[in-house]
DNA sequence: GCAGATCGTCTGTCGAACAGACAGTATGCC
DNA sequence: GGCATACTGTCTGTTCGACAGACGATCTGC
């Protein structure tokens, strides 16, 4: 059974990879910025001209931005304090409140973008000009396939599918 | 100054929407399995034919999958309980430890395989086939890449680069 | 006007990263 | 040989983020 035994075949393994370098990478670009890299991406989401899906409610840029609510409800409080954010009553549903970015906001994101876009071509620095240009499109591409159909609710099928099939080769030698 | 102010044009965002989809997903795959989708890397670099680089030790499998040292301890205590792995004193250096797939591990590891294949291939089903190939090639290349060079060194360059512009907008309106 | 759903908040729990310290061991130098 | 130094795996404690659950405030449908 030639199953992929190597890890340089998981997908799983270089998704790792890539993210944790970023991960790390970006943490020391957004230093002093409440929340790291997630921070900068509320921020840029508050900043946007043109709203995501579903407003610029609190919980739409949570479910575009794949954080939880109850984190969420901190982060912003943590931004909020750094005069990055606001939080605005919307007139439309008093529930809810609308994240928008202070001017200062908009500065610190103009710079940030800067910083950012230079430790990304470094990140990808490993590959031909060419290649980071597909790979970037391609990851933008399905993670915005992604983030359109609820992955949660499409990995169900997939998932009863699998486990049709369920069983583990027999518990032998199970120590417990 | 047109900088990228969607984020659809982050990097960080795309990985993190994929990484996230994958990780969401591998979940429920892995279920029943120490440590999850890391207890399935484990048991791959532990079942490899080839061992990776620095051999088949505890801190060398931690280096090759971003686990810490101190979480790889009590991962490898649920998965040696599970009789997944086993750790094996090392001839050569009493220090270390060596870390073998055990029977049953490899057994577990081929179903393993196979359902996280099918998982594999649903999370890129959004793309096209060529598409699919050419993005998880580039993948691993880059994750190849950043694994060899210590991602930490090899950014440290880039941060002074980039603190030497590191001044925020004027902390002005700053509330603190 | 009322039942049910939704939004943001709060609480508590859990997993994981990280720093720091430790014992056991290897390696280098004198 | 003897010793200082470095490394491996383990343990402790702290911190952060994901998650479940409950709550008050508010909207929507009947």
């Amino acid at each position: 059974m030639p199953v992929a035994a190597h890890l340089d075949t998981d997908l799983g393994w270089a998704l790792g990879v890539v993210f944790r370098a970023y991960v790390k990478a970006a943490r020391s670009a957004t230093d002093g910025i409440p929340g790291g890299h997630r921070g900068f991406q509320v921020l840029t989401a508050a900043a946007a001209e043109t709203p995501g899906p579903g407003g610029r409610t609190q919980r739409a840029i949570a479910a575009q931005l794949g954080i939880d609510r109850t984190v969420m409800t901190y982060l912003l409080d943590d931004m909020e304090r750094a005069n990055l954010i606001a939080r605005q009553a919307d007139p439309a549903d008093r529930r809810t409140r609308l994240i928008v970015a202070t001017d200062h906001g908009r500065a610190v994101l103009a710079q940030l973008c800067r910083r950012l876009d230079r430790l990304e071509a470094h990140i990808l620095s490993g590959l031909p000009d060419a290649d980071q240009a597909t790979l970037k499109g391609l990851l933008q591409l399905l993670a915005s396939r992604l983030n359109e159909l609820d992955p949660v609710a499409s990995t169900c099928d997939v998932i009863e599918d699998i486990n049709s099939e369920k069983q583990f080769p027999g518990t032998a030698g199970r120590v417990d």
